[in-house]
DNA sequence: AAATGCTCCAACCGCTCAGTG
DNA sequence: TCACTGAGCGGTTGGAGCATT
């Protein structure tokens, strides 16, 4: 016995959007801005259930998209996170703002996943593990979440700090667009983002969540430690098993599609994730590491 | 030119989580 | 505390368009 579909079957079109009914959906979203999405289909009068009016938005409507022809700097950080954080891609996602988690998957699916097999098949030794995407889905939602808030608050600080090289900078912008839809509603939900993340900031470093209210378990310790070290080029085959257990892929094989540089932090890092799981401190130590290895990365 | 196979991506489905009364 | 609802996420699918035969 599931859940009932979230929209009677019967009365709700389905398919592709026709341009009519997305210049009702902006009309309408310019107006009132996104959210309520239960009220979008009765106040628009689109035969189209909520949920597909918020994924129409979210994933081709929303200002500052960006479509198609992904660039080498944002496969690479694709590459990166997806090692980093499986198959996150709402989290993914938040690191590129201008694109959405669907395009992200589908590109994955469609383009790394060749390459990735391609460089399988021309170095056989990798890989022991299968693909990225055969993660368990063991990792909890909140670890998920943890991760995109951590990821918004390092963005804040950024912005705060104006670290952002120039093409970041244009990420971040996104958010902030002239091309938002005019109506403060609207662009409050957007354009405030960094703001409001920037006050969540200040609130948590004043009130930083208990070890007891977060989940501080070694679950999540050991996937960071295993993840991390995922990324190791220099890493033992100990380490690199520790990472496909958790279905990872190979780190030979990001490093050679990545050609990235064996200085990178984590490497002087990885002794330190060495060991059983440890303390809530210090798993908040190496997901510092973490965020910093993935700040250096994107400031490089 | 027609048939067939393949690729890609928009959209859907089902699930989980968070908020609310 | 529990049930309900809305929102968000990741996996999967359907079909349009392109390539090949």
């Amino acid at each position: 016995m599931g859940r009932p579909p979230c929209c009677d079957k019967v009365g709700v079109k389905k398919g592709p959007w026709t341009p009519e009914e997305d210049l009702i959906l902006v009309s309408y979203i310019q107006e009132h801005g996104p959210g309520n999405w239960r009220a979008v289909p009765t106040n628009t009068g689109l035969m189209r259930c909520n949920k597909s009016c918020r994924l129409r938005w979210t994933n081709y409507l929303r200002p500052g998209i960006k479509r198609g022809n992904f660039t080498e700097e944002e496969e690479k950080l694709i590459i990166h996170l997806q090692a980093l954080l499986g198959n996150r891609w709402a989290a993914i996602a938040s690191y590129l703002p201008e694109r959405t988690d669907n395009d992200i998957k589908n590109y994955w699916n469609t383009h790394m996943k060749k390459k990735i097999k391609k460089l399988q098949a021309g170095d056989g030794s990798s890989m022991s593990g299968g693909l990225p995407s055969d993660q368990s889905v063991s990792k909890g939602r909140w670890e998920r979440r943890l991760q995109t808030d951590i990821h918004m608050a390092k963005q804040a600080l950024r912005e705060a700090l104006s670290l952002d090289k120039p093409n970041c900078q244009t990420e971040l912008k996104s958010f902030t667009k002239p091309c938002q839809p005019a109506t403060s509603s609207s662009t409050t939900k957007y354009a405030s983002s960094t703001e409001n993340i920037s006050r969540w900031l200040q609130g948590w470093m004043k009130n930083p969540p208990k070890p007891g209210a977060a989940p501080s378990n070694s679950e999540y310790e050991q996937h960071s430690i295993n993840n991390m070290v995922g990324t190791d080029s220099s890493s033992s085959e100990a380490s690199a098993s520790a990472a496909n257990n958790d279905g990872s892929a190979s780190p030979i094989v990001f490093e050679s599609l990545l050609n990235v540089d064996s200085s990178t932090p984590e490497m002087s890092e990885t002794s330190l994730f060495q060991g059983e799981s440890k303390p809530i401190s210090e798993a908040q130590v190496q997901l510092s590491l973490l965020e910093t290895w993935l700040m250096d990365y994107l400031v490089q």
